[in-house]
DNA sequence: GGTCGGCTAGACCAATCGGTCTAGTGCAAA
DNA sequence: TTTGCACTAGACCGATTGGTCTAGCCGACC
């Protein structure tokens, strides 16, 4: 679960990243944290001097960063936007069939932190910059501007809803589903 | 907040289905709970002899009971199954902007819990009611039933990203576009 | 009137929570 | 070699956690 190789402030960042989407915010103790990442707890205040919601706001940040780079890869060899937005609903699949049935990474480590603004803030601007990412690729693809505004936005909204139905039913198939919903 | 002319076990039901769907449910402790059910923990443990786990069961079985009757209200009326679906949407909009923008209310209490089959397992058989359900209106107005079912399980995920994104955004414009969607 | 059981009431508990603080390590620059 | 700083290490803290347990209230039935 560890990687030794990596420096302490990103194991932790990873372990964050990882718990949080399994059990939420409040039910990781930063004891389970620091255990998962090998890392004293005077490293966690050295690195994030707030402690936990300092770590969960970076933690957040990192996921998303690998949910954009997944979005690109899926639209960049894309012929059209529905290509490309299948490809991602697969890729997708795939990595919730790789995660063990996670929730979504931001909603589980945002949505009911201690400092609701702060949070929820960064969660706005988090899934409005995967919409933007989207919406770029639709541009490109021929899409009109507000044509690749609506469809960002739907494709969104079906991957977020998929993944919440998809972890109840344990099963990626949904998320597969999706393509014929856009 | 708390109805006093309620017996004990309604008023804890519905103090927890309330705060679990703001906090989470690691977000909220069992003092917050009875302070804000007005009951003593007593109380709790002759209701629900496995305390807070059970209660959360019993608080999300109370919530999609609920659900199910607004998505009942807005097929019932309705002449055609897209407009039973965007009657819900607008329901659903109203219901957040007055819920305070809370979470999805199985997601936030099921989706986290310790004791994770019994929890995910249960939040499985009530999606699955609401889909159900809807299924059933969009049978009855006229779609065969290979359309009902892939129908009503993208209304269920549009309804949930939908307010994931709206939560985000403090707004439940987003609920009210969906119906563009179906 | 007595008693029995559903329910209330809250003191109490060990465990765990997030966070602070001091001491020490090890590398890099002077 | 010495100094300084980034970082590690974990003991320690008060507060809070979920849960147990005993005592007693109070209305219903005998």
């Amino acid at each position: 679960m560890t990687k030794p190789a990596l420096p302490t402030k990103d194991r932790l960042i990873q372990s964050a990243a990882h718990l949080f989407r399994t059990r939420g915010y409040h039910g990781v103790g930063l004891a389970d944290l620091l255990t998962d990442a090998k890392a004293p707890k005077g490293s966690l205040y050295h690195h994030f001097p707030n402690g936990k919601s300092d770590l969960a706001i970076a933690a957040a940040t990192w996921a998303s960063d690998g949910m954009l780079r997944v979005i690109a890869a899926s639209f960049d060899g894309a012929d059209t936007f529905e290509d490309g937005a299948t490809t991602l609903c697969y890729k997708l699949a795939k990595l919730f069939d790789l995660s063990g049935w996670d929730t979504c990474p931001i909603a589980s480590t945002l949505f009911e932190g201690p400092d609701n603004t702060r949070f929820r803030d960064h969660a706005k601007h988090i899934y409005d910059g995967w919409i933007a990412e989207v919406q770029v690729h639709a541009a490109r693809l021929g899409l009109s501007e507000e044509e690749a505004q609506r469809k960002s936005e739907r494709v969104f909204v079906l991957i977020q809803g998929g993944w919440t139905l998809a972890r109840a039913r344990h099963s990626s198939e949904i998320l597969r589903d999706l393509r014929h919903m856009l």
